[in-house]
DNA sequence: TTAGGGTTAG
């Protein structure tokens, strides 16, 4: 008796340090052990395979003279967790008391090392074994790996096998409408979560909220907000990131402010979401001095994210100087996301000879993204510097490099479509495009020559800018659903001004709301007007 | 003692 509570405390002390970050205290409980069952020996392989300590592992398993199938299991995501998938497969494969946990933890393995065939594998060999965490594996997987209608279609199956999915099925799910912007279906799963009762936690709160955010309803995002009983980190730089990518920056401060008095300490997070809002709604000095009380007042050293949101600011005002004095004086070495920032503003600002400079920097860091010779190019353009132009896309030709095709999408009654840009093919979308274009320019909207160059290395220029997908989506809401309903579109890159100004018109003439996000933020268009007063 | 979920800069 006294053994075994001896063996069960001391376990659990273990446990215990190997939870709080203490791996040494941990090992010196299991070896000062009187003695040591398989159960406590199995609890020192899972600290170590915390800490990443896989040689220890193995060792302490292999001389292990009896071993349950938790021994198997907690070696198994000892490997994965430490990216060794080949040699947790080789355990899995020797294991002889394989059970349903084996298998999730293995395909939990490669999902997250990508391997999503192999995953798919094991989860069809897996038959009538699998339980609700095999579901939950394989959805998250594809969510993490950017298949997100996969995780949609593998829950429809989920349901239709009749299994019952639980708050971690939920989140994955509204994370995956997050991404695709499909408001519909995450409007949905937040019915579905109230109708059988789902309990909302910290983790599912959080999910709702971003997915609200992120598929444009602001208010259903701040109601669920208020609606919870508990509101952690994640909640508040939620909401902080959130109202700031609407364009709402003083209202994100506010946030900011009452978190504070709320007493949760503020983190990295929630600097970035603080100062990116700033940055969006052109809030420099509030933005200048969080910056600088970050580190005196919060006692949070900045790190390169915080300087790219500053460099974003900064720039994005026009204070290219101070942006580029600031990029000299970071502790750490810039990288492409700085300089892309500062290109950015000196295309904004029209500074030709600053954006070279800041070029040569980020095209030897980034040589392969195409969005960089894009925006260089459209630099020149802007100030009718054909040569260069010119030059800029035979570079991007020699080094081959491709820039990444536009494409938005679109949610109408529950189906997510998407369009890509220039596709011609779909003739009837393209006709009605056509008429909308004619109707518009017909109130006054004349098509913005330089961006024709938006697409450098595409050959039929004219028909990608005329059918940048973003117009091609609205079109199609505009054909396909009700009058009055909201145009809600997602897309993949930043919109180009000719499309932005194009959807201010269509906004006024056809009286219909437009919500776009693009990959920097969104984009609420009315009765001719952007939500980001053209500042973006 | 073993398996699944959340926020972040161009």
């Amino acid at each position: 008796m006294g053994f075994e509570f001896d063996v069960i405390l001391l376990t659990g002390l273990l446990d215990f340090y190997a939870k709080v970050g203490d791996l040494g205290s941990a090992r010196k409980v299991f070896v000062e052990m009187p003695e040591r069952d398989v159960i406590a020996t199995n609890a020192m392989i899972s600290a170590f395979s915390r800490y990443g300590c896989v040689e220890e592992a193995k060792q302490l398993f292999e001389n292990m003279s009896q071993r349950n199938s938790a021994s198997w299991n907690s070696l198994i995501t000892c490997y994965c967790k430490s990216s060794e998938v080949h040699n947790a497969r080789l355990i899995f494969d020797r294991n002889p008391m394989k059970d349903v946990v084996s298998w999730n933890a293995m395909i939990d393995g490669y999902c997250k090392s990508e391997q999503m065939v192999k995953a798919d594998e094991l989860f069809v060999e897996m038959e009538f074994m699998k339980n609700v965490v095999t579901w939950n594996t394989m959805i998250a997987g594809y969510v993490q790996c950017g298949e997100f209608v996969r995780a949609i279609n593998l829950f429809q199956r989920m349901l239709s096998e009749e299994v019952k999915p639980t708050e971690v099925t939920m989140v994955s799910l509204l994370s995956a409408c997050a991404h695709l912007g499909a408001l519909d279906m995450g409007e949905w799963i937040h019915g579905y979560i109230r109708t059988k009762k789902i309990m909302i936690d910290f983790i599912l709160g959080n999910a709702l909220i971003d997915m609200y955010f992120k598929c444009g309803n602001v208010e259903a995002a701040i109601q669920v907000f208020h609606g919870l009983h508990d509101r952690n980190i994640f909640c508040w730089n939620s909401v902080i990131i959130g109202l700031g990518m609407h364009g709402y920056g003083k209202e994100a401060v506010d946030a900011f402010i009452a978190m504070e008095r709320e007493g949760i300490k503020p983190d990295g997070v929630t600097f970035v979401g603080l100062l990116c809002s700033c940055s969006h709604s052109g809030l420099v000095s509030v933005g200048r001095s969080y910056f600088s009380e970050m580190k005196i007042v919060y006692g949070i050293e900045p790190g390169i994210e915080h300087y790219g949101c500053m460099i974003d600011l900064l720039g994005r005002s026009g204070c290219l100087q101070e942006a580029l004095e600031l990029i000299k004086s970071m502790p750490m070495k810039p990288n492409a996301v700085v300089w892309g920032g500062l290109l950015r503003a000196c295309h904004k600002h029209k500074d030709a000879k600053l954006g070279e400079q800041v070029t040569d920097n980020l095209l030897s860091l980034d040589p392969h993204d195409g969005g960089n010779y894009v925006f260089l190019s459209n630099l020149y353009a802007s100030l009718n510097r054909w040569t260069e132009v010119d030059q800029c896309r035979k570079l991007m030709i020699k080094r081959g490099v491709r820039k990444t095709p536009g494409c938005s999408s679109i949610e109408v009654e529950n189906i997510v479509y998407e369009f890509v840009a220039g596709d011609t093919s779909r003739t009837q979308i393209n006709v009605f495009l056509d008429k909308i274009v004619k109707e518009v320019q017909a109130h006054g909207y004349e098509p913005d020559t330089t961006t024709v160059l938006h697409d450098v290395e595409d050959e039929e220029k004219e028909s990608v800018v005329r059918y940048h997908s973003e117009r091609i989506a609205v079109a199609f809401g505009l054909m396909t659903m009700q009058p009055g309903r909201i145009i809600r579109v997602v897309k993949n890159l930043r919109t180009c001004d000719d499309c932005h100004t194009f959807m201010k018109f269509i906004s006024n003439v056809y009286k219909r709301e437009i919500i776009m996000r693009d990959r920097n933020r969104f984009h609420h268009f009315r009765n001719g007007y952007c939500s980001c007063n053209d500042y973006w």
